[in-house]
DNA sequence: GAGTGGTCTAGACCACACC
DNA sequence: GTGTGGTCTAGACCACTCC
């Protein structure tokens, strides 16, 4: 048959396909940058529309494209860097911070964070505080507070909504933070968080589980939830050097 | 048209039925359980196999089942928390660590890394130490650490292969410790990565960059690559109350 | 060998943004 | 409207594991 088969790659074609376009984006594209569509991509390469998106897919996986339904498919700026971890420690709300509250109810917390909390038994009431975070006019994460109500005796009843969660974290910043600890994983946004990530629903996430402990308890618990496509959650801890903006590229 | 449109669901299927088999795992099925294979399920379901897939892979991506080609799937464990962050400060290689020196070589570092070494030109020769990290005899991470020559200047020419490694990680250990700082971003796993931690190509890991402070300028560079399908990384720092290892579930 | 998940195709229709 | 990406189908074949 004339088709002389040069490559004989046990490569997935769609891995092949986004080391390409890979090379393509950063050579021949500006951020910013709208590719061409899917379907003309995909018969540009010669591959059905299905494998040219499993690459794109793992291009946007690493933060490389942007993908709007109605849109296009635009080339992305190097994730921003999110500070997340302890430069000097400071209670949510506190020091520069991005957080805007936006409700405030006060209820049972879910059974993984009264663990969290110490609360064996789960019945204690929360005050449970839904806030976003904004970088550059841009939602990057979403989270909920938990603060029992133990941890703010002081706070006064009968508060408006729209006092609420500005009174429940003034009473937290009264108290000595020791200490907090945090972990990180990999989830997919909610349907609500997706919402206001502005991305679709099961958009991969990084989930920061943060406890903030006083006294030698746990006084509070945060589950934030921030955008992994966009994100590079950075845990400042040496004031010594500037951290580069720049993204770090894998490389061999 | 005698189909009764009972439920005018706008959610796509594949969303449906992530919900309706997470709910089955944790009902219905035990750690390690082997599911019905994907065909099977499809049918069940009344969807093409694509469409289960999707809904799959996004399971698969939350840590609650895993997969593997010629054999099938299971419903997998909750994930490990794995610590990386500073609870007592040490250098890579120093304290209690299940990290495993697998190669050393001297080479120019990646133009991303001399920059993050505060290495402008990018020309500096760097031992550059390949490692792996296990945990309960499952690979979790692998990671590139670099140390230019001028961190360690102590060190002796002509070193064997196996002496190489840990040759370097004595003299660095010799050094004072001033800070370090971290990054995580969501990545997928190159081919060498993805085949030491016994995973395919792309899957889906957290890459740790971490930074270390000796007299006032980064000494060394680490870039680790974690599973991030069974990883929940651990930031310590208040040692005052017990890690929970429980999985925390997404729940409003 | 049989059975599994992984890749790929060539279509179709839908939801959404923009004009 | 038109054009985009998102969802879904019903097949096919491949690579791998295990017997």
């Amino acid at each position: 048959m004339g088709t002389t088969q040069l490559e004989a790659v046990q490569e997935p074609k769609y891995w092949h396909l986004k080391t390409v376009l890979g090379e393509a984006l950063d050579s021949e594209f500006a951020v910013g940058e709208v590719l061409p569509n899917e379907r003309d991509l995909a018969a540009r390469f010669g591959v059905a529309r299905a494998t040219l998106r499993q690459a794109l897919e793992q291009l946007e996986l690493e933060g490389r494209l942007q993908r709007r339904r109605g849109v296009g498919t635009t080339v992305a700026p190097p994730r921003r860097g999110i500070h997340v971890g302890p430069a000097e420690r400071h209670w949510p709300g506190q020091g520069p911070d991005d957080w805007r509250a936006i409700g405030c109810v006060e209820a049972a917390a879910p059974a993984a964070v009264a663990r969290l909390l110490g609360d064996e038994a789960g019945d204690d009431l929360v005050h449970t505080i839904h806030r976003v975070r904004t970088s550059e006019r841009q939602p990057v994460a979403t989270d909920i507070l938990y603060v029992p109500r133990s941890s703010v005796p002081g706070l006064s009843d009968a508060l408006s909504p729209a006092e609420h969660p500005h009174a429940v974290l003034a009473e937290l910043h009264r108290l000595d933070l020791e200490g907090e600890d945090r972990t990180v994983e990999l989830g997919s946004a909610r349907a609500e968080d997706a919402k206001q990530l502005e991305r679709l629903p099961g958009a991969p996430v990084l989930i920061v589980t943060t406890r903030y402990v006083s006294a030698g308890r746990v006084t509070a618990v945060s589950a934030a939830t921030y955008r992994a496509d966009t994100c590079r959650l950075t845990f400042g801890d040496s004031g010594a050097v500037e951290i580069d903006t720049d993204q770090t590229r894998q490389a061999s």
